[in-house]
DNA sequence: CTCAATAATTAAACATTGTTCAATTATTAG
DNA sequence: CTAATAATTGAACAATGTTTAATTATTGAG
């Protein structure tokens, strides 16, 4: 029997989902199972179930930590410096985001390819709206309104995501190299922009 | 023993489909198992294995019939006559498919939110690419290069599809009503459209 | 018509899965 | 030291997709 003073509660959830984003990157989230999981760490599934309540509990747990990571990677790409080059900055996240699903794509596949029985907890879906903030921000000078801002900026990252999502799923009608998702990102964010800039004009 | 001379070949595969997408619609992806369609249809799980090789050679064959039913959809949306409107075209094929993901969720959710072992088939993969044709056709005269078409056409509708994804599967932020994806793809069309005016001009 | 060959269908079994829970073991408090 | 408490386990459940040998139905040849 694993005694519990090996570790504290805090170190031991950390223990395992430390364990369970290692699974899930090299093996794919199939291999991620309750048995799996206990006898890397040690224990029994039990002990998961005293922890997260369920495996669902693990993955949203997993996936919170992949939203921080996303938001972290793309928020600094805008330098808050005023008179910047905004549409530069808005294509750098863009492709960030896109190396980010390649380079982390079992994560990634985990996050949005995977169905759970549960609805999601609060504090998860204050994670996914947090990170569509960075890109909120960086457009916050192209619009008076908030309400228009809040629009496009969901559109567009919508729109962004949408295009990573059919090229990592094969789902969409795009089979070749990750070059696709990233030129396809970039010539709808510069119509975009031209756009906006014209309907203002 | 349920009686071969009952129904040929294609015909009970046609009841099996019929039938699994029946379960789907009305109590989602989740209660279509193996048992639960052979029952239905009073055949037992082997006899379905002997027909489609596996539930995703099942799910596969739903699949294609939604890809087929969402471009029929889709297609008719475009008169064929010259100087049409064809941002109105446009507009009229996005909201179609943001409104049929919403009335037959649980069809599209098979279709976009599922993870199969298998690889597709490739008469799947062609089906895949069919279903974009549409809306390809509009963009057309808009274009003189196959190539800048054919990048054009998929980056919008990957972003079409990637705003219903995200509202429908409430993994991205709009939490709201259906309403909200209608507009921001409005939104984003209108822009779209607007910036590849002005590149060209 | 008979009966062997063939094809469809079934029943039963397997290996996995998530999950529950009483029993067991370890820790803490008095 | 002992009683209360908390963590951990092991075993069990129900359900899943899938395989396969045995069974049943159909067909075709003589």
């Amino acid at each position: 029997m694993a005694r519990r003073s090996d570790h504290s509660r805090e170190e031991l959830e950390e223990l395992a989902l430390r364990t369970a984003r290692k699974i899930v990157e090299s093996e794919g989230a199939q291999t991620l199972t309750a048995r799996r999981l206990a006898g890397d760490i040690g224990y029994t599934p039990g002990t998961l179930y005293h922890l997260f309540g369920s495996m669902d509990g693990v993955i949203y747990r997993i996936n919170a930590e992949t939203l921080e990571k996303i938001k972290e990677e793309i928020a600094p790409l805008h330098k808050r410096k005023p008179a910047q080059d905004i549409p530069a900055d808005i294509h750098k996240m863009a492709a960030a985001y896109i190396n980010f699903a390649h380079t982390h794509r079992e994560l990634w596949l985990l996050l949005f390819n995977t169905q759970s029985a549960e609805q999601p907890p609060a504090w998860y879906v204050e994670k996914i709206e947090e990170s569509f903030s960075p890109l909120e921000e960086v457009m916050k000078p192209l619009y008076k309104k908030e309400s228009e801002l809040k629009l496009a900026a969901r559109a567009l990252w919508s729109a962004i995501h949408g295009i990573c999502y059919l090229e990592i799923t094969q789902k969409g009608p795009m089979r070749k190299s990750r070059q696709n998702a990233t030129e396809m990102a970039k010539y709808l964010i510069t119509s975009f922009l031209n756009g906006q800039d014209r309907a203002k004009a």
